[in-house]
DNA sequence: TGCTAATTAGCACGACTTGTTGATTAGCAC
DNA sequence: GTGCTAATCAACAAGTCGTGCTAATTAGCA
C-alpha cells in the first residue's frame, strides 16, 4: 500500500477529512505483515491513542478497502482481515496457532473442467497446515 | 458422499441412531450439486417434513462433516455452504448471482516463495467472477 | 472564522451458529 | 415386546462480527 504521507493526500484529494486518528491507522498499516483483524488493529492503536473507537477504525479500513489501498481477506477464521499488501498474492494459514502469511505462488495458468464460461479470475485461496 | 444406504450403516456403526430426519437429510445431500447452505437444507426438508427443526439439520450436518461424508465450504458469503462432493476440487463462485459451481484443476503442483516450512497443503480456493 | 465532516459513546439489530433446558418421541439391543 | 438411551423439538439465549443510528462534541480545512 502507499506511505502514509501519499494516503494522506489522497485522502484529501477525495475531501476526506485527514484526522490524527487515521494517519494513526495509516501508520499502523503501513509495512505490517500480521494481517490484522480490525479488532486487533483497533487494540494497537488504543494503546497508543487511548479513547479511539473501535467504529473509528471500522470506518477508515472500510474507506481504505474501498479506495483499494488495503484488502480484504476472509480466511474463514470468522473475522475479516485487512491486508496492506494489495499485490497479487496468496495466504498461508496454520490451522493450528491462526498465524498468516504472504505467499506468491508461481503462476502457473491454473485450467479447469467444468461448464463455466464468461468469467475471469477474481482470487485464489491457499490453506496450509502446520 | 456415500449413498444414503451407506450412510445409514455407518450411522448404525457408530451407535448413531438413524431417525426419519436424518435419512432425510441424506437423501437430500445425495448427489446434491447446489452446495446448500444449513438454512436452505432445513427449508427443502422442511417442505417434506413440516415440524422438522434447524437445530436438527445442524446438528446432522455436524455430524456428517465431522465424519467425513460432506465437506464444510467456507466461501466467505455469510453462511457456510455444504458439499457433499468431497473430492479433492475447488470451487467457482459467481459474484453477482453467487451460484457455486465445482471445478477440478489441472493439479499443477503448485510452488511459492516463502519462509515456511513443515506445511501442508489443505485447500485451494478459486473465485471467478461472471 | 465558520461550514461541515469526523469522532465518540451507547445502544441496537441482523445474520449465522451453537448452547441449554425440559418434555416428548422413538431407535435399537436384548 | 420392553426398556434404556439417544434424538428431536420448541423456545429462548448467547456470542461473534459488522454495521446502522442518534446526539453531542471536536476539529479539519477552505
Amino acid at each position: 500500500m502507499k506511505t502514509p504521507e501519499e494516503l494522506v493526500a489522497r485522502f484529501r484529494e477525495q475531501g476526506y477529512k485527514v484526522t490524527p486518528q487515521r494517519q494513526l491507522i495509516f501508520r499502523l498499516l503501513n509495512g505490517n505483515t500480521a494481517h490484522p483483524t480490525a479488532e486487533t488493529l483497533y487494540e494497537v492503536a488504543a494503546e497508543q491513542m487511548p479513547g479511539i473507537s473501535l467504529r473509528t477504525v471500522y470506518q477508515t479500513l472500510s474507506e481504505l478497502s474501498a479506495m483499494g489501498e488495503v484488502q480484504h481477506i476472509d480466511l474463514g477464521s470468522g473475522a475479516v482481515r485487512f491486508d496492506p499488501n494489495v499485490d497479487d498474492h496468496h495466504h498461508v494459514v496454520c490451522s493450528t496457532c491462526g498465524v498468516v502469511h504472504d505467499v506468491y505462488v508461481n503462476q502457473t495458468p491454473l485450467q479447469f473442467e467444468g461448464d463455466v464460461e464468461g468469467f475471469a479470475v477474481h482470487s485464489t485461496r491457499i490453506v496450509f497446515s502446520g
